[in-house]
DNA sequence: CAACAAAGTTGACCACCCGTCACGGAACTG
DNA sequence: CAGTTCCGTGACGGGTGGTCAACTTTGTTG
């Protein structure tokens, strides 16, 4: 029928963007603890069975889901760190990019999980170290600390409320000088 | 029968215990996720419907669980802070426990919640910045990205492994200095 | 093109779980 | 010792998770 793609292919991936579509919907509207199996594939054309032949788990879907999202998001999260000349433009525009796109997937995933972007953020990293702008430190493990600090952060905005460009400074702040005061 | 504690408030305290104990149990065994309701209530002489006048959901328990234990570990995760000369040592005992203690409790709740300690670690930031060890930052927001990183650092030393005496030195220094090249 | 094989969807089915509730017995009261 | 309150019990209805035999559709082969 339709070019190289045969028919039975295309369907499959119909049926999975199907699943992932009611997925989101499900978890935008019930949350993700209350969605069930069921739920979900009642928000399809699909029968039950089918969603196995796709997913194993809703732990899956979540994955998934995540992923999907994470990778949309990717560029808007990196943006503004290559450029960056400085280490406190860096950190800058990683916390408030951190800040935005968790306030605006929130509805969906209440906690996406940006450890995908955590490959990127680290090889930011390096290039930073390389042209001089940080210290050389262990790049993972100050990609892991910056991305749960923040992580941590913005959920303390979305529950206490607080201003994202006020939390942005401060998170900057710390990490740029650290807490000892200096000699 | 017994001294001032009438009969009725004695087992309604050694029932929720038994709850308690046996929810420990199964989750050392099966994991969290994979225990149920009933699997917990069969782990103790008690019936179904028992376990309803204590807890509203297994997430209920969770909490509970990790508060009894959040609570017997405060002594250990403060320890060490409020004798320290330098933020140095504060930063290296606060650091080095939360790595121990995660470590050790890591079979029964795969991720002890250490938020309990959370008003502990702040105050203890406050009385730090009050004896100059520190800039006076943000405490609130100082204390939530510190449990974070140290969260996320710990669960790295759990999965990748590695060797907690560095991570401890590495997350030592990034926090007293941060990122910035001395000018 | 007709026959066949492979792939994949369907929905009923079973075991089990959740949360409830009427019942009954034990603990307190006076 | 009656009367009352409290609370543990276990069966029950509604629903879920994951499976699977039957069926339909797609791709293949001579």
């Amino acid at each position: 029928m339709d070019a190289a793609i045969p028919k039975r292919q295309r369907i499959k991936q119909r049926n999975r963007q199907s699943i992932l579509d009611g997925a989101r919907r499900v978890f935008a509207e019930q949350g993700y603890g209350a969605a069930t199996i069921r739920d979900i594939i009642r928000a399809t054309p699909l029968a039950a069975g089918t969603f196995y032949n796709y997913f194993t788990s809703k732990e899956d879907v979540r994955l998934a889901l995540n992923a999907e999202m994470a990778a949309a998001l990717r560029p808007r999260l990196s943006e503004g760190r290559a450029q960056a000349a400085t280490a406190e433009e860096f950190l800058s525009a990683f916390f408030s990019a951190v800040f935005a796109v968790k306030a605006e997937t929130g509805t969906v995933l209440e906690a996406i999980d940006l450890r995908a972007g955590f490959e990127d953020l680290r090889t930011d990293l390096e290039d930073a170290v390389a042209r001089g702008l940080f210290l050389p430190l262990d790049s993972s493990a100050l990609a892991a600390a910056l991305l749960a600090a923040a992580d941590e952060i913005a959920k303390r905005l979305a529950t206490d409320g607080g201003d994202a460009a006020q939390a942005t400074a401060a998170a900057t702040l710390l990490f740029l000088r650290g807490i000892q005061p200096p000699v």
